[in-house]
Order: C-alpha cells, then sequence, then structure tokens
DNA sequence: CAGTAATCAGTGGCTAGGCCACCTGACAAC
DNA sequence: GTTGTCAGGTGGCCTAGCCACTGATTACTG
C-alpha cells in the first residue's frame, strides 16, 4: 500500500509558483515585524514594488494568505493580519466543506436554517416579540437570521450553521427573499414553529 | 467581551468576490458534468471566454479551488479534477459530540432528517414508489430511513446523518412513531417535500 | 528500423498598465 | 454637535501580451 517511489526515478520535482513563495515570505515578514490582530500590511503597489513582482501576482500572494485565515483583506481598506484562531473542533470537517459542491452545502444549510427556525419559534414568546417585530424598513436575510439565531441560542445546530455559512451564503436582496423573511418572521413571532421551518425550505435556492 | 452586535445595526454584508463565485460555480460545474480524478478541465482562455470574465480572474478561481484540493493546475498542462480526499474530516467533530446535551444532538438530528426527506421525495417518482410502497408489514423507523436515505443518495447531509446517529439513536416502536412513519413515507411517495420536512419535527423527542 | 533530437502547438505563469468600486477621514454646511 | 460632501488611497478586475513548461509529432541519425 505505500507508496515508495522507485530510488532509481526521479521525483517529478514540483517547482512552486512565485506567489507561493511570496504567500511564505511576507507570512515570515509579518512575523518578524512582530505584526498583530488588527495591523496592516503596506499597500500592494508599495509591496509589490518593493519585492520587485507584479501587483496581480502580490495580490495572488495575498489571496492564498487570506484562503490560509493567516490575513484578511479588505477592499478600500487594505490587508489586515488575522488573529491566529483559537482552533475550536470544527476545522478539519470545515476544510472538507471547500471541496464539495455549492449545492449540497446548500442543501444542508437550509436544513440546518429549519431546524433553527424551528428552535426559535419555541423561544420565550417576549423575546420573540422585542426581536423580530416589523419596525418599518425591509428585512435583509442576514439581519433576520442574526436574530433567529439569537432566539435559537447556542448549540449545535448553531456551529453548523456558522461552519456551512463560511461556504453557502445566504441569499440575495430580492423581493421574492424579502416575502420569504416576512413569512418566517411571522411565524416565529406566533410560535409556529412548522411553518418557521417550512418557510425555510428552498430559500438558499438549493 | 461579547462580540454581540446591536440587533438595530444593519448588517456589514460581506460582498463575495468574483474569483470566489467563479470558483463555487466551477466547482459545480465538474459536479455537473460527472467530472472524476484526472479529467482535465477545459483550458483557462476558453473557460474564460466562455464565463465572460479575464483570465487573470479565471486563473485566482483556479487557484483558489486548487488551494481547497478540488483540482491540480500544472504549468503546461492545464487543470485537473482531484479526487476527493480520504476525508478525515468528520472524526474529529463527531469526538466531540459525545461531550453535548443529547438534547442538542436530537435537535440537530431532527433537522438533518428533514433535509433528507425533503430531498428523497424530490427524488425519482419511480424509485420512490418501489421503495416504499407499503408492503403490509409495520414500519419501523430503521427500515423506513434507510429506505429514506437511499432515495437522498450521498452528500453532506447524509454524511451528518451518519455522525448525529451515534449519538442521537432513532425512537422506539410505539404506536405513535409508526403514524408518523406512515405520514412521512406517504408524503415522500406523494413528492411532496413540505410535508415530508414537516413530518420529522419533533420525531426523535427533540 | 530503432533510437534520439528538434520542433511545434497548446497550456499555465507572470508582467504591465489602466479603470472602477469601495472605504475612510477631513472639512464644510447646517 | 451633527450631517453631508468629497478627495485620496485602497483593492477588484480588465486588457494585452510575453515567457516557461509540457507532450506529442516530426525529422534526423546510427
Amino acid at each position: 500500500m505505500s507508496e515508495e517511489p522507485s530510488p532509481r526515478r526521479l521525483t517529478p520535482l514540483r517547482r512552486e509558483r512565485l506567489y507561493e513563495s511570496l504567500a511564505a515570505h511576507i507570512s515570515d515578514f509579518i512575523e518578524a515585524q512582530g505584526l498583530v490582530g488588527g495591523d496592516r500590511l503596506p499597500p500592494e503597489r508599495q509591496l509589490a514594488a518593493e519585492l520587485g513582482v507584479s501587483r496581480a501576482t502580490l495580490s495572488r500572494a495575498l489571496a492564498s494568505l487570506e484562503t490560509r485565515g493567516r490575513i484578511e483583506v479588505r477592499h478600500g481598506v487594505g490587508a489586515l493580519v488575522r488573529e491566529p484562531q483559537p482552533a475550536g473542533g470544527v476545522p478539519t470537517w470545515e476544510a472538507g466543506l471547500a471541496q464539495r459542491p455549492r449545492s449540497e452545502v446548500l442543501v444542508a444549510r437550509e436544513a440546518v436554517l429549519a431546524g433553527l427556525a424551528r428552535t426559535a419559534a419555541g423561544a420565550d414568546s417576549s423575546l420573540r416579540v422585542a426581536m423580530l417585530a416589523p419596525d418599518g424598513r425591509p428585512r435583509t436575510f442576514d439581519h433576520t437570521w442574526r436574530c433567529v439565531r439569537r432566539l435559537a441560542g447556542d448549540g449545535l445546530l448553531a456551529e453548523l450553521d456558522d461552519a456551512l455559512a463560511e461556504h453557502a451564503p445566504g441569499p440575495g436582496d430580492t423581493a421574492g427573499v424579502r416575502e420569504r423573511l416576512d413569512a418566517l418572521a411571522d411565524a416565529v413571532l406566533r410560535g409556529d414553529a412548522a411553518a418557521a421551518a417550512t418557510t425555510c425550505q428552498g430559500m438558499l435556492g438549493g
């Protein structure tokens, strides 16, 4: 079962791409400079000039660092160093999510959302009213969902939602979605668990 | 210390980058085309043209997929689909389940079951009939659920169900459960996804 | 004819320069 | 003090192109 290569055969020698070496180099730079969470890296143009590479390549290096969680790149702001993750129990599992087709993740998250909605509908009624009563503004997915999440509390479903959300983002702000969100909020307010769960089905387009 | 955002505050709404959407899109494409390990993706230039993006952006999307292990990009050759990892993903996460209150796990599995039931109800109708038609014997949870799982196919939800099942076993064989199972089978047979999902709510006593 | 070297077409890697969307902070107007 | 405006700096994305690498084909050599 071992992949022992013949001693006579030379290794293929996978060349490292420039942007990968760059990423490692920048990571070392962060370390050397003693940068901590929240600190900003120099702008791409400057960094590229100093390192003698094109901005495109440098940008890819930063993207690579971002994927690995070392930095966070914000449009119009810059590249911010990220505090190393507390590394909870989910990382291995979460890493596998990236390899799955998005449709699968969407379906899974829909199921989780439905479960959370159902739990939220069973929460204390005064809390529900305070959090979900309409205030005249159109609902957005993120806002509505934050309320539902708070009502549902922490738990396994909440953690699953966090993990899945990374790879199955919420829907856009369309009329159909707002209608669904209204129906969802309404069901949770009434304490109608079944209706709340049903409303979530297909919400993400899975 | 809590990062709890005020409910009054609007969502920060993190925009997704084009190359990230592209990566997800291509991942779905791989799935849709039924590509397996070793298969080659179309060349960058062609893909970029077909998708209406620049080659640079497409290349970044591919790099992202490579970082996540979905494909392997070789200079002078092309982008090759990678066989999914042996997936040591779930065990770490699974180990943590034992430490959680059972009620939490039950609620989570109910949500997963509902999602699976919904998926099963959308499966090919002839398969549904063959598998779920009544045969005179009283239904048991295990048998019914095996059928639903087969109809729903493999996927993220199925894996979650496997993991959760260890710590949240099915209900006993009572009259109430049999009634539910009949309703579930009936809904799946009719292809009524919403009803199938609703039937699962509370099935485990969560 | 067999084996080797040169060639070539197709692929990704990287560069250069530019435009646009976005965020922030300063400053004017109220 | 509060609000609205605006300019400067930032990353996102594009066009256009050259270069390096790979694999198969072709030409050459013994």
